[in-house]
DNA sequence: CATCCCAGAAGAT
DNA sequence: TTCTGGGATG
């Protein structure tokens, strides 16, 4: 998944972080990777098709999993906006195909090492038979509806919404950072992203500045007692190779990206990461790195004229996906960067493999989880099968219609269990057959112990544990006690509903409120985030910033956003900000430096001019410095100060003599700037 | 000689 | 998934 290879050339930009940086913001969650991780533990319950949990009232293991990591970042102030992968896309379909060729093949293994008695070897080989189904992303969907977590199902990849959403402002249902597990977000030019989140909060966060600001931006982000300490000299051999992208532009690291393989395109044998970075760096387009390896004896056979055509198709993937916009009044379908006009002699570039573009309405259904996006059937527990906008009344919309009622804290979900079954029998793995029966007998065994009583105290210890975070976003019977608090930027669910109705047209000058309430919050959760409070303090703290999480979610939220706006409430025909002509100065300077046309920057500049108010502060820019400082290295050179430590004490300290100097200078053969060519 | 790719092995969720 | 050593390449 992702770009091969691209992670160890960009750890050395990768800075601890928190997500308490982005209180106060919205951070798109790649919820595909979420329900992954989660569901790693029920890989046995997922290859056998049984929900043993369900017996029991508990719900999925990956909601659970889902549900806390949610948690974490509501804890934190901060509104998660999770986004789910919708259809399957053209351009993947040979990967698809291998990846389910190879979930099978995994299933075969771990069904013979399991009758062969080797339990654990089958369990792992189990976990590689995961993969997220949009009925998994249904289970947590309903969910969310009930906690008013936003969400949203991409038209097709989830990465290049989150990419898009990424370059709008948040108060046009935009997000501030990305939380993702791969690493394709820098390739769609995703401006912020944090990796590996883990259940306390924290992150590794990379953001394209630091990326193209050069090396000094990995010793930046690598800064640091501690990290000089280790880190300073992390790569054993004393020589860390830290690769420069400084002066490069978004086209430059998308060619890469195509070159190195992706899903899209697997890379020609021999071209990894580096290599295919060198090529980029030297040519600064995907035409002229093509050329340049067509010239090379080791590739010229191999890099033939439809390996370069489908080169070029998976770099249009990375430019021009389809997304859906949030901020068109219901929403609607768009292109990640606009598609630029054909020449006039030439025709428009072939975009068919990017998916089809679809009637707005078609396109809402399934990213307000009405509509299944592979059969593009409604869930049978949606709203009017007939009209994707019914003519309800706003009031109806606060209760969206697909929550189905909860009784006693059962689950109601069968309808479309089975539903879900009958079609494609894909509740994990496609058509379910009997497994071996070790393996029914171990899941037996695992779930017999678990008495239906006892699930539902875990269910209910865990909605304790969550209490805290949660209790802000319940529907407006719980919030009147909240209300007391007082607190300035908060109000009152039924409020919201109210101004909700008497003003349903303008919605953005509506959310342009809610962001300066959500700056407000951010700066009080900012200055308490310094010091550690109370709990009593810091559930304040998260009512203040959860109650804009409550209105900010009608932004986006399907009930309101997309059933009561009707087309002649438009009020924000042209939704994007015009490139500013600062942008476009600064991006022809860049270019012209750059011995590039103008128009590769300029697009670049499309992307993310949008994205130039959202980026943080330079207080909190330090903040993450400081508190970068006083945390680890990125990974590799966690692992690599681990090696250290226990390989031979006194060695670490002459390593970390050594100097910094060399690797870029090294490294200058390939990737110094192009100007120094000219 | 240095660099990079790749495949096999250990670790974590 | 991340680290390591072998091996090819220039």
């Amino acid at each position: 998944m992702g770009i091969d290879g691209l992670h160890p050339s960009i750890k050395p930009y990768l800075a601890q972080s928190h997500v308490k940086q982005l209180a106060g913001h919205r951070v798109g969650i790649d919820a595909s990777g979420w329900l992954h991780r989660g569901a790693i533990s029920a890989a046995a319950e997922l290859v056998a098709g049984t929900r043993p949990w369900e017996a029991r009232g508990w719900d999925a293991p990956w909601v659970t999993f889902c549900l806390k990591l949610v948690a974490v970042l509501q804890g934190a102030g901060v509104t998660p906006v999770l986004v789910f992968d919708g259809r399957r896309l053209p351009a993947k379909a040979a990967t698809n195909t291998g990846r389910r060729q190879r979930r099978q093949e995994a299933r075969q293994r771990a069904e013979r090492l399991m009758q062969e008695g080797r339990e654990a070897e089958a369990q792992r080989v189990l976990m590689q038979c995961v993969h997220a189904t949009p009925e998994m992303a249904h289970d947590l969907m309903l969910r969310l509806r009930e906690r008013r977590v936003q969400h949203l199902v991409a038209p097709y990849e989830a990465d290049a919404q989150l990419a898009y959403l990424a370059s709008i402002p948040e108060h046009e249902g935009g997000v501030a950072a990305v939380v993702t597990e791969d690493s394709d977000l820098v390739a769609y030019g995703c401006r912020r992203m944090l990796f590996k989140l883990d259940t306390s909060g924290h992150c590794w966060e990379l953001t394209m500045d630091r990326l193209f600001a050069g090396p000094e931006g990995a010793a930046a982000a690598a800064a640091g007692g501690a990290a000089a300490a280790a880190g300073g000299g992390s790569q054993c051999g004393g020589a860390p190779k830290v690769m420069s992208f400084r002066g490069w532009t978004l086209d430059m690291l998308q060619a890469a990206c195509v070159l190195a393989g992706s899903d899209f395109l697997e890379s020609l044998k021999g071209i990894s990461f580096k290599t295919a970075a060198g090529f980029a760096a030297r040519r600064r387009s995907l035409a002229g790195a093509l050329q340049s390896i067509k010239l090379e004896k080791r590739w010229q056979l191999a890099c033939t004229r439809e390996y370069c055509e489908a080169a070029q198709k998976a770099l249009l993937a990375f430019k021009h996906a389809l997304v859906f916009c949030p901020n068109t009044a219901g929403g609607s379908l768009r292109r990640l960067t606009p598609v630029p006009a054909p020449p006039a002699d030439g025709q428009a570039a072939d975009l068919s493999h990017l998916g089809e573009e679809m009637e707005a309405e078609l396109a809402r259904g399934i990213a307000f989880g009405r509509i299944h996006p592979h059969t593009l059937e409604p869930y049978p527990t949606a709203a009017p099968p007939s009209g994707m906008q019914p003519a309800q009344q706003s009031s109806q919309s606060q209760q969206p219609a697909q929550v189905q009622p909860r009784i006693a804290g059962r689950r109601q979900l069968g309808s479309w269990v089975a539903a879900g079954k009958a079609q494609q029998g894909q509740h994990g793995l496609g058509p379910s057959q009997p497994l071996p029966p070790p393996m029914m007998q171990r899941l037996q065994r695992q779930w017999e112990g678990v008495s239906p009583r006892q699930g539902m105290q875990q269910v209910q210890q865990q909605a304790a544990d969550m209490s805290d975070v949660l209790q802000s976003y319940q529907p407006p019977a719980a919030a009147p006690q909240q209300q007391q608090v007082g607190r300035a930027g908060w109000l009152q669910p039924a409020q919201v509903g109210q101004q909700q109705q008497q003003r349903p047209v303008n919605m953005f000058a509506r959310q342009q409120q809610v962001a300066q309430q959500q700056q407000q919050a951010q700066q009080q959760a900012q200055q308490q985030a310094q010091q550690p409070l109370p709990p009593q303090q810091s559930q304040a703290a998260t009512c203040g910033s959860g109650s804009s999480m409550h209105e900010a979610a009608t932004a986006v939220q399907p009930s309101q956003a997309a059933e009561n706006l009707s087309s002649q409430q438009i009020d924000h025909p042209q939704p994007l900000q015009p490139i500013t002509n600062q942008v476009r100065q600064q991006a022809q300077q860049q270019a012209a430096c750059a011995s590039s046309s103008a128009s590769a920057a300029a697009s670049q500049a499309q992307l993310w001019d949008r994205a130039e108010q959202y980026r943080p502060s330079q207080q909190s820019q330090q903040q993450q410095q400081q508190r970068q400082a006083s945390r680890g290295t990125p990974p590799a050179a966690v692992a690599g100060s681990k090696r250290k430590s226990s390989g031979g004490g006194g060695s670490s300290g002459k390593k970390a003599a050594k100097p910094l100097a060399p690797p870029a200078q090294r490294i200058s053969r390939f990737f110094a700037p192009a100007a120094k060519k000219q």
